[in-house]
DNA sequence: GCAAAAGTGTTCCAGATACACCCATGT
DNA sequence: ACATGGGTGTATCTGGAACACTTTTGC
């Protein structure tokens, strides 16, 4: 089967940059590459778009289909299209940024990558095409993000101490917080509340564990 | 001469959405499309990425060919990708987002346009395809930058009054602001001097002319 | 001299920052 | 009992919002 154009038209993929919160580092998801180019290398994963899918699906799907994993929080990010950023032809990459959080980060590894993983973004390998950049760009969406709106609610797990939020921003701000104020504010959110219960962990007095009232949505603050 | 490849391959194209300043309010320029589909009707200048350009240089290169004019500041907007999005074939279109001051807004009709014209975007005409999303996703960005960043000034005339700048605040955010309080805020930024001039007009005091210090730059503020 | 719009400074309020002590736990 | 980290409130600072009168011009 063999399709024809009257013009050359480039290929499109979908790439997906997704992160989650492991060990207490901020980590994102890689694949292997299985096939040339850069064969072995560890590249985000993604894939071509179907002739009648729509873009957010298909980026669902491969990250899916690659890594087994379902994205909490997906958005559009930028579209990367250097010509020569694919040595095999033009491709056109509409990238995507996404979130999981830190209690649903089981992986599959599927039919076309030998391997999936999840590198902190403090020692990333080194990366398949214009993937570094296209993961830079999405690390500072997700750390502008942070200041302007309750998108780090989707990084966590069903419930959720003060001080593992706090640890959160300060992984991904690299700035110490200080804890009062921090509290102050997200609770003025008014998006999270008590479940009551407490976890204790370690020779210290125990945390209270909150929740996200609404897991769906992503609120713009100020 | 055709081009043939394994997989289907959509095709690529940009478009532009780009607003000046003109008789005092916000206006964006439409192209009226000469063939089918949608023809007779308005659309955003845009076309096909050639398949070794760069996706900026595409958005530059459709919007001077269609309109003549050269946009002062070109940024990525969007990508939309619905599949049914042009009845045609599969298109994505990477979308831009563009400014251009309001002394340089010459039109020059190109052969692929029965018309070109610049609109206030308060009263748009029908447009093709899914531009008028997508113009509203450009009018959304516009609006957000007003309030973090000194983009505002890829609107204004070499030399401009502080009573012109604030006019060109209003007529984006319809809301009313303090002069005052106005004039404080953006002499604060430090990106723009007086010229030492004034500018007489009408029955009362003339006011000063500003120019912008650094006029390549858009500094996020704040 | 009158109408019209430009220039200019101070007070007030809210949100952000700085900061220290007590509490519950595990060992 | 002590070490560890969690919980909590107040004073201060800073940036934004509210607000009115004088100045210069054209007619």
């Amino acid at each position: 089967m063999s399709y024809t154009y009257e013009y050359p038209h480039p290929a499109v993929t979908v790439d997906v940059a997704i992160f989650s919160i492991r060990h207490d580092a901020l980590n994102v998801l890689l694949i292997k590459r299985a096939l040339a180019p850069y064969q072995g290398e560890w590249a985000l994963p993604g894939g071509f778009v179907e002739i009648d899918e729509a873009l957010e699906h298909a980026a669902a799907r491969e990250l899916k289909e690659e890594t087994g994993v379902d994205a909490g929080y997906l958005e559009q990010l930028y579209t990367f299209g250097r010509p020569d950023r694919d040595p095999r032809e033009r491709v056109i990459s509409v990238t995507y940024f996404a979130l999981i959080p830190s209690d649903r980060l089981e992986i599959r590894a599927a039919s076309d990558a030998e391997g999936v993983g999840w590198f902190p973004v403090a020692s990333l390998p080194e990366l398949a095409f214009d993937h570094a950049e296209i993961l830079d760009t999405a690390f500072e969406r997700l750390k502008a993000k942070l200041d302007y709106s309750t998108i780090a609610f989707q990084l966590m797990p069903a419930t959720f101490t003060m001080p593992e939020l706090r640890h959160v921003y300060e992984v991904i701000t690299r700035e110490e917080i200080d804890k009062r104020n921090f509290s102050k504010k997200i609770l003025g959110l008014g998006v999270i509340e008590p479940t009551g219960e407490e976890k204790r962990e370690g020779a210290h007095r125990p945390a209270k564990l909150y929740r996200v009232i609404d897991r769906s949505k992503v609120d713009v603050i100020k």
